[in-house]
DNA sequence: GTAGGGTTAG
């Protein structure tokens, strides 16, 4: 590739390829001396097009630029392929101009060209432009569609992109894993499982290794581990190969649904691994509290000669967060950018700040923010709000409250926080005042979410929800596990409800969270001694873990809930975490 | 064999 001059030298005219095909025949051997001239040709072809492929798909716009000088001395830069090829390189190295410049100049233009252009519009984030080429193209293909759909999605314009995958007449697997794709980036999930089922029963099209690692995001973001399993056999049984890609979404999927043992299964499985694979693992270990293994796969993972990025360092330092290794994770947080080059950023922070906050070294968490290269931003306050609340610093913790919410007036958390804090020392007044002024800027909680899979199906719960058709059964279970939870010696933790109800209330404020109704559903709906698997969107309350521990003994089940955060493993009245989390 | 679809963290 950095030799082109060993091409040789090119054939007299090579951009009358057309001609070449249809000229000569006036006898044998000259018949065959085109034939020969032709294949010479089309051999030159080939090898521009797929130099100039490599050098778009590597960004290399050194050896870009002067492959384009190449292919102008050998006479090639009006070869139709060639030609679209510059200008596909062109737009992908972000040298746009050229690109324009190639296009004006072209004698003759195909669906192809056209194609090119629409999409490079698309990479520059020109969609509304690429639109308008695209309505004005008289010959379309599938690759016209899915340009222009994956265009919008990629810019989040999902109703655009459904509008166009609608209204196009053949679709293929690609303008099907382009809208996929489209949903699962834009974590519209249930959206991306909806619209493979469609594809299936369609049926017209097979699903290959492309949309699967599509749809795995999904399963793994909304814990739907029958659909991943499926889509597991699926592989196995379509002989599909357990490529990167592939593998790692697997991996992932796995890790995501609450079964760490399975991923590391797939992980053990591929045979080729790269950084992504490695993250995956390490990270996934960290989410179950296994914090030995995830330093062990990297001390692994650094023996293949991998190099750790950012991304592995969050892993790691997630992992000792939620083993309390405070002094690990400094260690490992000091070693990151002096031993192996990858600069903290904000994130690692917030880890760092959730790390000693979480152990209850509330001055440490703050000096470090304060020492903070870059400006610390709403979720790195937040780690050191949190820890003052499990330390009840309320001192430390106004003062937080006041740096979020300078930089975000809307903090819902600080509003909570603080109204909780004025209540609990009996400041009712100013408690009253806190949750008015929430109301007034129109600061929205964020409602408190739970998923669980049934029969193929998720279903969603929210806090006090009764849109559920078995409503009446899930809370007549709810009640039925109260009293039995009573007998067990449980008292509701009702410390953390907003102070304005008075006891009882809070009481049932508390046993309508979305993650006991999504428990309370899971037991009614499956047999006994399955697993319970639940998915929510914010952390778990204390009061909620308690219960789920005594739940997990009355039931004799498995309860396994994925917070924002981590898993929890509920067996016999005890939790993975170890209450530490 | 020039154009379109893909995995990890926050």
């Amino acid at each position: 590739m950095h030799r082109p001059a060993q091409l040789g030298p090119p054939p007299p005219n090579p951009s009358s390829s057309y001609y070449l095909a249809n000229s000569d025949r006036r006898s044998k051997p000259h018949r065959r001396q085109a034939h020969r001239r032709l294949r010479r040709l089309r051999q030159h072809e080939y090898t521009f097009t797929s130099v100039l492929k490599a050098c778009a798909g590597l960004t290399d716009s050194v050896n870009g630029t002067k492959i384009h000088g190449v292919v102008t001395k050998c006479g090639y830069d009006f070869n139709l392929f060639v030609r679209n090829s510059l200008i596909d390189m062109y737009f992908k190295l972000g040298l746009e101009a050229f690109a324009y410049t190639l296009f004006d100049d072209m004698p003759i233009r195909d669906v192809v060209s056209w194609n090119t252009l629409v999409s490079g519009y698309c990479l520059g984030g020109y969609v509304d432009k690429a639109r308008w080429v695209f309505d004005q193209m008289v010959e379309k293909n599938s690759v016209s569609w899915s340009t222009m759909i994956s265009g919008y999605a990629r810019l989040g314009r999902l109703e655009d992109a459904r509008w166009l995958f609608d209204a196009m007449p053949v679709r293929n697997v690609v303008s099907w894993n382009a809208m996929i794709a489209g949903y699962s980036q834009n974590e519209k999930y249930s959206d991306a499982i909806e619209l493979f089922r469609q594809m299936q029963q369609a049926g017209s099209v097979r699903p290959n290794d492309v949309t699967l690692v599509s749809v795995l995001p999904a399963c793994a973001h909304l814990g739907s581990l029958d659909l991943g399993k499926w889509i597991d056999k699926f592989i196995s049984r379509s002989r599909m190969e357990l490529g990167l890609f592939l593998g790692n979404a697997l991996a992932d999927m796995y890790a995501k649904c609450g079964c760490i043992a399975e991923a590391r299964q797939v992980f053990d499985q591929m045979r080729e691994k790269d950084l992504v694979s490695w993250s995956i693992i390490i990270t996934g270990s960290a989410m179950h509290g296994h914090a030995d293994e995830a330093l062990a796969y990297f001390y692994e993972m650094l023996e293949c000669g991998m190099k750790p990025n950012e991304i592995t360092f969050m892993g790691l330092l997630t992992a000792c967060t939620h083993a309390g290794l405070v002094d690990k994770g400094l260690e490992y947080f000091h070693v990151m950018e002096q031993d192996y080059g990858v600069t903290p950023k904000v994130e690692h922070y917030g880890c760092m700040v959730d790390l000693l906050s979480r152990a209850g070294r509330l001055e440490k968490a703050e000096d470090l923010i304060n020492s903070m290269p870059m400006k610390p931003n709403v979720i790195v306050w937040g780690a050191l709000l949190g820890g003052c609340r499990i330390y009840k610093d309320t001192e430390r913790g106004e003062r937080v409250v006041q740096r979020i919410l300078e930089l975000d007036s809307e903090h819902s958390g600080s509003y909570v926080y603080l109204a909780n804090i004025y209540a609990s020392l009996g400041r009712l007044d100013d408690a009253a005042k806190c949750r008015l002024r929430m109301r007034d800027n129109g600061v929205m909680k964020t409602p408190g979410c739970s998923w669980i899979e049934v029969d193929n199906t998720v279903y969603e719960f929210f806090m006090g929800d009764k849109s559920h058709p078995q409503s009446n059964k899930i809370y007549s279970m709810i009640r039925e596990l109260g009293l039995k939870m009573k007998l067990a010696g449980y008292k509701p933790k009702t410390d953390l409800v907003m102070h304005n109800i008075d006891e009882e209330e809070k009481e049932d404020a508390l046993s309508t969270h979305s993650e006991k109704l999504a428990i309370a559903f899971g037991l009614i709906s499956t047999s006994e001694g399955t697993t319970i698997r639940v998915v929510k969107n914010l952390r778990v309350c204390n009061d909620c873990h308690e219960a789920i521990k005594i739940i997990s003994g009355i039931v004799q089940r498995g309860i396994i809930v994925r917070d924002r955060s981590r898993f929890h493993h509920f067996n016999n009245g005890k939790c993975s975490c170890n209450d530490y989390w």
